[in-house]
DNA sequence: TACGCGCAGGCATATG
DNA sequence: CATATGCCTG
DNA sequence: GCGTA
């Protein structure tokens, strides 16, 4: 594929970063659309520049496609520039940060004058964090923290670099009394090329002491967070492992959700609600009663869909 | 040209 | 304590 | 900023 339609699509991916900075919403959800587009794109972008259907793109318009064209002639696009102008603060290491958000960063950068990961150590370990509004002692700490667990890690893996482990955390689960199903699932299930994470689903009526045995599981670097339900973890290798424990009656829907993608849950989610229903992880619902739940066939039936495949839900 | 904009929910932390 | 907000998951 | 009513 060419390279260029990844650059493109980054490029696009900070635009929206920088925007999202500013307090702008829409746009911001814009420009992630047009850079998704671009990603997902069959051709060169080049080829499509060329013969001047860049609007043909979904989500790209007359504003977007100047950039573009501007982009792939001088290898700049002046908007970035101008965005990173108002706003000098490196969006990239700072959201890498755990806890940190567009909106945290900006009260960072506004009171603090924050504009990098080495400025944002400095300040929380001066403690010049706590007390503003939003934060506390805690999220200082916490920050200090996130640092600590170098943000390098954060690639994607190769699919055969993550079976092993991905096995050995099903398995361990598995042997568990209390333990029904194990799923890996996320886009491992979807069985893309590369994962950012690993998702997995457990079926069980003890949550607690499946949470327990994972949080407990060989090779942990930290823990992100954990509750009744769900615990989210990070192993020496950078990889975050996400767990959640749902009870049988759900199981079909859970495994929706968390197979994925975003976007197919999404595209499922409107169809539910156009037909008087609403989709949750839990089940399928109308009113307070759920129709479907158990089995993803019975979900996708009740929504008038055919079973579609892990790997054919990208959209 | 004006206007609405993808869905749903768990967890951590701050606030009052 | 309940509630709001932000971040984060698919 | 885009797509559509
Ligand atoms: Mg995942
Ligand atoms: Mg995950």
């Amino acid at each position: 594929m060419a390279a260029k339609n990844y650059q493109v699509a980054e490029i696009l991916y900070m635009v929206a970063d920088y925007l999202d900075l500013e307090g702008e919403e829409f746009k911001v959800r814009a420009y992630r659309r047009a850079a998704r587009s671009i990603e997902n794109l069959s051709q060169s972008i080049e080829d499509v520049a060329k013969s001047g259907k860049l609007q043909e793109i979904p989500g790209v318009g007359e504003a977007i496609a100047k950039k573009i064209d501007e982009f792939l002639r001088t290898g700049k696009m002046e908007h970035l520039e101008k965005l990173k102008r108002k706003s000098p603060v490196d969006m990239e290491s700072l959201n890498a940060v755990e806890s940190l958000g567009p909106k945290k960063i900006k009260l960072l950068y506004q009171r603090l004058g924050v504009r990098n990961v080495e400025h944002l150590s400095k300040a929380a370990k001066e403690a010049k964090i706590r007390g503003l509004p939003g934060f506390g002692e805690l999220s200082e700490s916490k920050i200090l923290q996130s640092l600590g667990n170098v943000s390098s890690n954060k690639r994607r893996f190769p699919r055969e670099e993550v079976v092993p482990i991905a096995e050995m955390i099903r398995k361990k689960l598995q042997s568990m009394n209390v333990v029904e199903k194990v799923e890996v699932v996320g886009s491992y299930r979807r069985k893309k090329e590369t994962v950012g994470d690993l998702d997995i689903l457990v079926v069980s009526s003890s949550p607690s002491e499946v949470m327990d045995a994972f949080l407990n599981i060989d090779g942990i670097d930290h823990t992100i967070g954990e509750g009744e339900k769900k615990a989210s973890l990070v192993l020496d290798n950078g990889l975050q492992v996400d767990l959640r424990v749902v009870g049988a009656e759900s199981y079909g829907a859970a495994l929706i959700y968390f197979t994925g993608s975003k976007y197919h849950n999404i595209r499922l989610r409107k169809i539910a609600i156009k037909k008087g229903y609403k989709l949750n992880e839990y089940g399928l619902f109308k009113g307070d009663e759920m129709v479907a739940g158990s089995t993803e066939e019975e979900v996708y039936r009740e929504l008038g869909l055919d079973y579609i495949d892990p790997e054919n839900r990208e959209e």
